[in-house]
DNA sequence: TTCCCGATTTACT
DNA sequence: GTAAATCGGGAAA
């Protein structure tokens, strides 16, 4: 079953820890799927999170997708190399996502490693933002789709349980001072795909 | 228009 | 461990 837009019209950080273990799927043009379960996630909290690009409201081209309603997804482009993927949480003009970090390959790992030819492991497939949205062929075209479209999409699967949940401080937003350590970094305990470096526990 | 720098990955010392 | 790659967004001018 696909999660409906309301799974993602809530509390953001409550949408981070729900996604870990949910299956996310790219429908390809050519009826493949590339099908991963989420194992890594990170709450960005909008109008008050100094790391998130919408802080303090900030509303431009880019981040206007963020203000569209839960269950669009949010792809941006970083450092001039690398997508990256979230779905967009809350209401319309609550401008907050959770960034999907890492996920764990179920469908489509041929496909996968030709889209990511310098990854040696199977491990490297996926275990980072940038990485998974290369190996997913996931890229800005993505931006602002809408979850049930068909094409991008989360299926359900059953939540972790609280004790394989770790909560830790988020990856490359140290410049976000007093914001860059609060837990909004979510992960499954002990997950080889969870990115590096591998949370400490918190 | 110019300038600075980033929610990263990879190669190399 | 450190640094290069690479470019568009956002702010200043």
């Amino acid at each position: 079953m696909i999660l409906p837009l309301e799974f993602y019209q809530r509390d953001t950080k409550k949408v981070a820890r729900e996604l870990l273990g949910k299956i996310l799927v790219h429908k390809l043009p050519n009826g493949k799927r590339l099908a991963g379960r989420i194992v890594e996630t990170e709450a960005y909290l909008g109008v008050i999170d100094l790391a998130a690009h919408s802080y303090g409201g900030l509303r431009t081209e880019r981040t206007s997708t963020m203000f569209m309603a839960g269950g669009h997804i949010y792809v941006y482009l970083i450092y001039g190399l690398h997508s990256c993927l979230n779905v967009v949480t809350q209401k319309m003009g609550v401008p907050e996502a959770v960034l999907i970090r890492a996920v764990e390959p179920t469908e489509g790992v041929d496909e996968m490693k030709k889209r990511r030819p310098k990854a040696r492991k199977e491990i490297d497939l996926t275990s980072g933002p940038g990485k998974l949205c290369a190996a997913f062929g996931i890229s800005r075209k993505h931006n602002a789709l809408l979850l049930t479209d068909g094409e991008v999409f989360i299926e359900d699967a059953p939540p972790l349980k609280r004790s394989q949940i770790v909560a830790s401080a988020r990856i490359g937003v140290e410049y976000a001072e007093h914001a860059a350590e609060w837990p909004l970094r979510f992960s499954e305990r002990a997950n080889p795909y969870v990115s590096k470096p591998q949370p400490s526990d918190g």
